[in-house]
DNA sequence: CTGTTGCGTTCACCGATCCA
DNA sequence: TGGATCGGTGAACGCAACAG
């Protein structure tokens, strides 16, 4: 193994590779110091310092931004990798003991996810680890990367898009739209033609303060408009509207299967090509060596995989 | 206990650049 | 062209750690 050498290390201040990556990424002094919570006079020293060691001028600016010189840009890849591995190493734990261990996980849901897969996710978590306590919260796709960042929440759970580069993700279940109605107000026979499908007011589940939601772009793809008279965030609003009025809710497959009995409605599938909604258990990308987070991920992975194969039987 | 050192903060000021 | 914004620099100061 190659040694260290530590007396040329005393010498450099690690810190100073946190405020070269916080510049790489922020290509601003005000906001890398910011980051690193110093004042902007403090990061400017730390830059300085940075450009005498490396004897080169690191950033220079051009208009509104700090470009990257070619030097700082080759160096770059290196220190975050450097960076990663210290992080690694220091977040290093003993093995997570599911039976002995007493912590408490906070974990952010989609309002579907919540109902759907947390009470389940629960017992099974009360059975196997019964000094693990879970804090849940609301997570959207707006305030997603807040609560990751801040770390307000250890993991979070839903369909969020595109992640951010400091953090992973791992689909855990592909979900489709399926819509439901009143019979009694809307007297279709099953499957719904595409023609009755759209040519019905309905009701869609919203967090963007929108009708549409983010499934808008799915229905645009297919080529298809809806005519959305009503969205709400929580489900249950759609379908207690249902019960009363002739308008059809689309909601996710899962949720849609499991409550429209409870609604004295019918369940069907969309009449359209519509392209799936990947679920995704996400979490910050320095939490990716917690062995805990990584038990809990393999427990949500097989809870989730219960409930899918229950629903299976059941349909 | 005291002086030294290192680091961060506030404050003030300057220069470069952008934009209305 | 002047105001706004941002980065760079230096002085003065406070605080904590450390050595003697």
């Amino acid at each position: 193994m190659k040694t260290i050498d530590h007396f040329n290390l005393r010498n450099f201040d690690l810190n100073l590779l946190i405020a070269f990556d916080a510049m790489m990424e922020e290509l601003n002094v005000t906001r890398a110091a910011a980051r690193l919570k110093i004042q902007q006079p403090a990061m400017s020293h730390a830059l300085k310092t940075l450009r005498m060691l490396f004897d080169d001028e690191l950033f220079v600016r051009v208009g509104q931004v700090m470009k990257p010189t070619s030097r700082a840009i080759s160096l770059a890849s290196r220190v975050r990798s450097v960076l990663q591995k210290a992080e690694d190493a220091l977040s290093f734990s003993e093995q997570f003991s599911p039976l002995t261990e007493q912590r408490t996980f906070r974990l952010g849901f989609s309002s579907e996810l919540e109902v759907h897969l947390l009470p389940e996710l629960m017992t099974h978590l009360r059975k196997v680890a019964p000094g693990v306590r879970v804090i849940a919260s609301y997570a959207g796709r707006q305030n997603l990367h807040g609560l990751l960042e801040r770390g307000e929440i250890d993991l979070a759970l839903g369909c969020f898009g595109e992640q951010g580069q400091w953090h992973r993700s791992e689909v855990l279940f592909a979900e489709q739209l399926a819509c439901c109605f009143n019979p009694a107000l809307m007297p279709f026979s099953t499957p719904l033609s595409q023609d009755d499908y759209l040519n019905q007011p309905h009701a869609l589940m919203s967090f963007s303060g929108n009708l549409m939601g983010c499934v808008e772009n799915a229905f645009n793809r297919a080529g298809a408009t809806l005519n959305a008279v009503f969205s709400a965030q929580n489900f249950l609003a759609l379908l207690s509207f249902a019960q009363n009025s002739p308008v059809l809710v689309t909601l996710p497959n899962r949720i849609a299967r499991r409550y429209c009995a409870m609604f004295g409605l019918v369940y069907c599938e969309v009449p359209l090509q519509l392209e799936v909604f990947p679920n995704s258990i996400v979490w910050p990308v320095n939490a990716e060596n917690d062995p805990a987070l990584e038990w809990l991920r393999e427990q949500i992975r097989a809870v989730n995989q219960r409930i899918e194969s229950a629903d299976v039987m059941l349909h």
